[in-house]
DNA sequence: TATGAATGAGTCTTCATTCAT
DNA sequence: AATGAATGAAGACTCATTCAT
């Protein structure tokens, strides 16, 4: 069985996002390779930790690249945004919980470069009029990101459906649950 | 120094719900006592736990009932419910999170239940023709323990005044993120 | 170092058995691995004194099978049964004295099982008008087990020499200390 | 309820004999008295092994004064002794047993006082032709206290009245088990 | 003197990690 | 690459001890 270390990480993220006291073998097992296995390619803990910080900032800014956020209407790249995000949302669930990272500054460096694109265009829909005022950027991101780690989680535990939860996440986002005014 | 039991729990349940992985000597420090009282308390970790568990869904019983979601306007139910929630966020946050408390059969039970009431406002909000329709009460639920989750650990970082987390949660909720909607 | 069961816990039987409040570590050291693999092997205290308890009541099984203590003069029967016993004092005086096996059913029902085989001997004896009545064989079965374990101790301290410990033990339960009888 | 010094440290001996590792909670329960209590008395659990040690070397040491071991047949003496013994034979079990009075220098060498005064006893015998010469007076001091001990055990367990004791012991050490030459 | 709370010290137990096969 | 053994390091837990009531 040849050794797939991005299929490894996304098994081992979406483990640790919902159970950060998994053993490397509770995570080795998850994976479907052996400890030793495990150890050789991420030789300690922080090293799996560390891979699975950079791996997830890299995902996150190849997709806000693909979703291209910083272009054209903010209403539309919020939801280009959830859209691209969605694939890699366990990593992004992991990111968002996992307090380990703060201790590692290349992971913090990189997450706080994917947080200013993120809030930069919440703030442009502000200046353009389009999102309320009200709400500060960066709690619009937090909010982002936590709905799209429990979306992630409603889906591995199959209370929604994968093809649904971009849609669920976007439309609480942009619209609310009220059916009033629009 | 006397001893407050619900105190004790409150600290617990504050770093608990950020730090899944902290020792019992973090958890005793950040009550202000020694690990052996805390475990004189709480004989073991899982007594610990469980004790969260049971009190977080006894207060969150409490709120709900002090909210009346089960009566009036389910508009202002959701706005009532996240207000008299925000006190204990804490506690629904470290609920949320811990997916320990899936082994204690007692714990699920009474969050089955507090949740069951949160859904159940949910429906009634959309039977009255109030909330959105393509949004299931399930996701509106999770939606909600995520964001009340999210602004708790906000102002914990202090990045949100707690006197404004009631109001971010619920406008986000209500109101979703744009203008345009008013 | 290859782990050899059956050595590990002889040595902890042989240290057990003189200090019942020996650590983990000590006993550990004492079989010249370290606490870990000493978990390893028993997972948990409890785990290594039953361990300890069943090996010893096979032990002593196989040497009443060996010294055919049910066959032939009783008088010979029990000096084959010191004989053979003496190899295994070390774990005879652990069971003589471990209290705690009384906790667990298995170990005490074995224990019961030797015992009464024992115990028929010195029966048997006395009916054949060999051994005094006037010693119940409960009684005789303590003292036997008593100096065996005594003369385990003896030997261990370097206060008799290993040779001679199976003829001090039958010398002085067949025949008593006075030099008259002889 | 007032408190009885040396019934305490009977209770302490008697239960200690038995399980070297009981607690101070354990001890204290077993003598009636509280830990605090306890702990007055004999500041620390070192303080209170000592203190059984002293004690019971003390009482030995009475006993074999009143027994007259150094006067008189050598026969007569050693039932002397045991007749005398067997009211104090709690604490000589705790003395045989307990090897953490190893490191207490007085208590070590008080024990060697006694037990010179034992061995001579038998090499008294020996030289009086009365006693065999085969079996060396230390032996024949370890396998006494191993049977005291043992007899004691047993009136403990309700496993033999306490009037019978002494002979059990007296007529196994002197006259073996065997019915034959007498 | 008894009781219950609090804690330091030390033991028990687990886990990440390495190594040999 | 997989497996099982071995272990240091770290966390969980217990107990002797002190103190306040």
């Amino acid at each position: 069985m040849s050794f797939d270390r991005e299929q490894v990480l996304r098994d081992a993220a979406a483990l640790l996002s919902r159970r950060a006291t998994a053993s490397m073998d509770e995570i080795a097992k998850a994976a479907g390779i052996s400890r030793a296995t495990l150890h050789r390619h991420f030789p300690g803990r922080d090293a799996l930790v560390r891979a699975l910080g950079l791996l997830g900032i890299a995902q996150m800014d190849e997709r806000l690249d693909a979703a291209r956020i910083e272009e054209g209407d903010p209403v539309e790249a919020v939801r280009r945004l959830i859209d691209e995000a969605m694939p890699v949302s366990g990593f992004l669930a992991f990111l968002y919980g996992e307090n380990q990272l703060y201790d590692m500054p290349e992971v913090n460096e990189g997450w706080a470069r994917v947080d200013e694109r993120v809030s930069a265009l919440f703030r442009r829909g502000q200046e353009q009029g389009l999102f309320r005022y009200d709400l500060a950027p960066t709690w619009l991101g937090e909010a982002l990101y936590a709905l799209i780690a429990a979306s992630a989680w409603c889906v591995q535990d199959g209370r929604m459906a994968r093809n649904d939860s971009a849609r669920m996440v976007s439309e609480l986002m942009l619209g609310g649950m009220l059916r009033s005014a629009s």
